[in-house]
DNA sequence: TCGATGACACGCT
DNA sequence: AAGCGTGCCATCG
C-alpha cells in the first residue's frame, strides 16, 4: 500500500509533515519523498494537489531561502503572508533558512512519513 | 514522438 | 556576491 502511493502523493505527503513556523527546500521535499535530485517536479506536484488538502506550500522556499514566485506576484504576496501569519520572519521575500529551515531527524521522518 | 516548459539545485566563473 | 550552464523529469501542444 505505501509503497502504491504515486509520487505527487508522496511529495504531498512529505510537505504536509513540514512543522507550523518551519520552512523546506523543493530539494528537501523531494528527497524525503524518496524522489532525489526533482526538485523541479516538487512544484508541479503541489500545484495539482486538491485544494482541500490544506497543503503548506507556503512552506516550501528555493534552496536560498527566497520565494520562489516572482516578486509582487499574488502567489508571492499570500506566500508571504502566510509565512508571516507563522511567526517566520521574511526579509526581501528571502527567510533565514538557519533560522526557520525544518531539520527531521529520522524518527520524525519515520513516524510521519509510511509511505 | 519531439521539443519546450517549469513553484529547482549546484558547480564554476 | 551574482550570473550562467547543465542536470532533472513529468506535462503539454
Amino acid at each position: 500500500m505505501s509503497e502504491q502511493l504515486k509520487p505527487a502523493q508522496r511529495i504531498w505527503q512529505t510537505a504536509l509533515a513540514i512543522p507550523f513556523g518551519k520552512v523546506a527546500s523543493y530539494g528537501q521535499i523531494a528527497d524525503l519523498a524518496g524522489l532525489p535530485g526533482r526538485a523541479r517536479y516538487v512544484g508541479q506536484a503541489m500545484s495539482l494537489a486538491p485544494n482541500d488538502m490544506n497543503l503548506p506550500w507556503h512552506r516550501v522556499l528555493r534552496s536560498s531561502g527566497e520565494i520562489a514566485f516572482p516578486l509582487n506576484s499574488e502567489h508571492a504576496e499570500l506566500q508571504l503572508h502566510k509565512l508571516q501569519e507563522e511567526g517566520v520572519v521574511v526579509i526581501n521575500h528571502r527567510v533565514k533558512i538557519k533560522d526557520f529551515g525544518w531539520k527531521p531527524n529520522l524518527g520524525e521522518i519515520l513516524s510521519k512519513l509510511e509511505f
